[in-house]
DNA sequence: GTGAAAGCGCTAACAA
DNA sequence: TTGTTAGCGCTTTCAC
């Protein structure tokens, strides 16, 4: 066979094998590229034909699939999926949207979710709605605007407008990292009260008697002071006419968690725990408490939330809450993909829970 | 008027006022949706009237354009982009490359380029390298797929099946995070080499005169590694007879930090200024060296790469390598936003240079 | 297993 | 300023 590039001709439509690639009238419009049409030329077959070559092998002889895949080989074809995402109402693109990217809270959530989305074919498209609610609404409509397959919410969707929103979209939701009795759609996450319960429990054991917690101003991490206020009230672990907890602001930083412990000592010096809403928050904590010689765990019991990289390195290591963001992005891509293939979504909401990671520091 | 649910009339295509949006043949194709057309036919215009009310407010009259926003109101619609970008050859995305979603060193980056796509209506896609260069190309492969209207590399494309593919597609480019004379199309980085000439010369200045590195094993921390012992060799820094660097796996951890420090002492005792190839590392050799009593930076400097949010908290303050990832983002956003919109680039490659932060611990 | 026809929902091009 | 027409590149539907 000759190579590939032959001269145009401009006249006959060629039913002979000689493809022109780029003869042929070719409007002003479009990218210029080559197209399925292309393909199905060279290879000489119908570009219905082609098209189920490259989706559906299976439903095509091998002799048209090796003529296809040696097309497409030549041509250096390249699908556009947004034509196929409209002709077929499957854009294979999946949106998230969190909070913000700099945190290292969810990373491990969007990178699971890329990594379980790109190997089905799917694809992550990402919306940084900030802590406040406000922008969300506006992410919403460009983010529904691309016919996504799945949505992926860290967090849940409280705005009844968001709600309806997507709702009305019939995009399949996942939440994740809550729960909550009234999902919009799906849901992956975890009981952020049980686990304010649990390390109050968990201090209560380890001997402290004087407790006090460090938190961003999110929603979430209010709830897990909350119940762990309320149970270390219950266990008389809570020093008496003075709040319980210091509130910094989100996203939390070590800096913060610097200040967060010079502060908590001025409301309470006989401080013997602290719980953080964040690692970052805790080793904050760990390096003013080195500062200032005071000892961990011995004087003072540091617990963190999220059990990060470094948490195990630290020293003294930090004890911690782990969540497997791994697996919330993992189950969250399954349980959309299964949707978008149109199969059958058993349990379309999991706890997928947490753990208390006991190491040197509490 | 009256209200817009009114009852579906089958047979008479109205020519009327009456919309009905529900009625009317409808295949069992689509979405089903409210589309433009209901839009427009509610607002008694042309589709492509309707069309230029949303994206050219001003090509069109004051009437027609509120008739236009009230149907939208009132239908709730929201513009398919698939359709839109296929018609027009604009996706209005934008797609990112980064070898892993975890590490912090990009997320800055990431974060920016988000929020500056957004501002103009574009959407950023997600894609991970890893650091090996092996999924890179069918990386690229699903990106092109979408037509994007421009590409992010975090760092520079190697690959020369990569950079084909890419310049291939016509799709505008902006490599970052490095300096290359040959660039595939845009640049927004840095030189490696005058950073680590730079740390160097800092450190001779500083009066260390026995450096090693601790860095990551890719390619970018091994550049700034070989241009900094060169200089340190010059000025007559480096203990004779080892190497004078440690390398760790990349992603870099704090865990590996610590590892690093141990395994530098071994060889050379008499270190006495550390430059690791990102602030996780060097946090490492900082909490390392403080478990062993090593004071820094009396006995040991320590400098990291990246001025991550935590380094000037920490305990001594960490002197590092500021790069404004911010601004590469904002930078990388507005060459593709220029490019998509059809505006010269007065400037396709920019160094933005880097910093050193001096602090405490150097 | 293969193909022809008809769209998916939108916008470029040209006309009025 | 507004509309008509004809696609963008692919896939669904239905027929062979």
């Amino acid at each position: 066979m000759s190579g590939v590039k032959i001269p145009a001709m401009d006249t006959k439509p060629s039913t002979s094998k000689i493809a022109t690639i780029n003869g042929e009238k070719r409007s002003r419009r479009g990218s210029g590229g080559i197209t399925l049409r292309d393909v199905a030329k060279l290879a000489g077959v119908a570009p219905i034909t082609a098209s189920r070559a490259l989706n559906t092998p299976d439903a095509v002889s091998p002799a048209v699939l090796q003529k296809v895949r040696d097309a497409v080989e030549k041509t250096g074809y390249v699908p556009n999926m947004l034509a196929g995402g409209l002709a077929s109402s499957r854009s294979r693109l999946v949106a998230a949207v969190v909070p913000t990217v700099v945190g290292p809270v969810f990373q491990e959530t969007v990178q699971s979710l890329t990594e379980s989305l790109a190997r089905s074919g799917y694809q992550l498209m990402l919306g940084q709605s900030g802590y406040a609610n406000s922008r969300e609404d506006a992410l919403l409509e460009t983010i529904i605007a691309r016919r996504p397959d799945g949505v992926v919410l860290t967090g849940i969707m409280r705005s009844p407008d968001g709600r309806r929103r997507l709702l009305a979209s019939g995009i399949p939701v996942v939440e994740t990292w809550d729960l909550t009795p009234t999902p919009i759609d799906m849901l992956v996450g975890f009981s952020h009260e049980k686990i304010g319960i649990a390390v109050a429990e968990f201090l209560h054991a380890r001997g402290r008697r004087n407790v006090m917690t460090i938190r961003g101003n999110d929603e979430r991490a209010q709830r897990r002071a909350k119940a762990f206020l309320e149970t270390a009230g219950k266990l008389g672990m809570l020093a008496q006419g003075q709040a319980g907890e210091y509130v910094v602001p989100a996203p939390t930083t070590l800096g913060s968690g610097r200040r967060g412990l010079r502060e908590v000592l001025d409301i309470n010096p006989d401080t013997d725990a602290v719980f953080c809403s964040s690692d970052l928050l805790a080793l904050g904590v760990l390096i003013e408490a080195q500062a200032r010689d005071i000892d961990v765990p011995q004087r003072l019991g540091v617990i963190g939330f999220g059990d990060l990289g470094f948490a195990e390195d630290l020293h003294p290591s930090l004890t911690t809450v782990r969540i497997d963001g791994t697996a919330i992005g993992a189950v969250a891509a399954a349980l959309i993909i299964d949707r978008a293939e149109g199969r059958a979504v058993a349990e379309p909401v999991r706890d997928i829970g947490f753990s208390i990671i006991a190491r040197d520091s509490a």
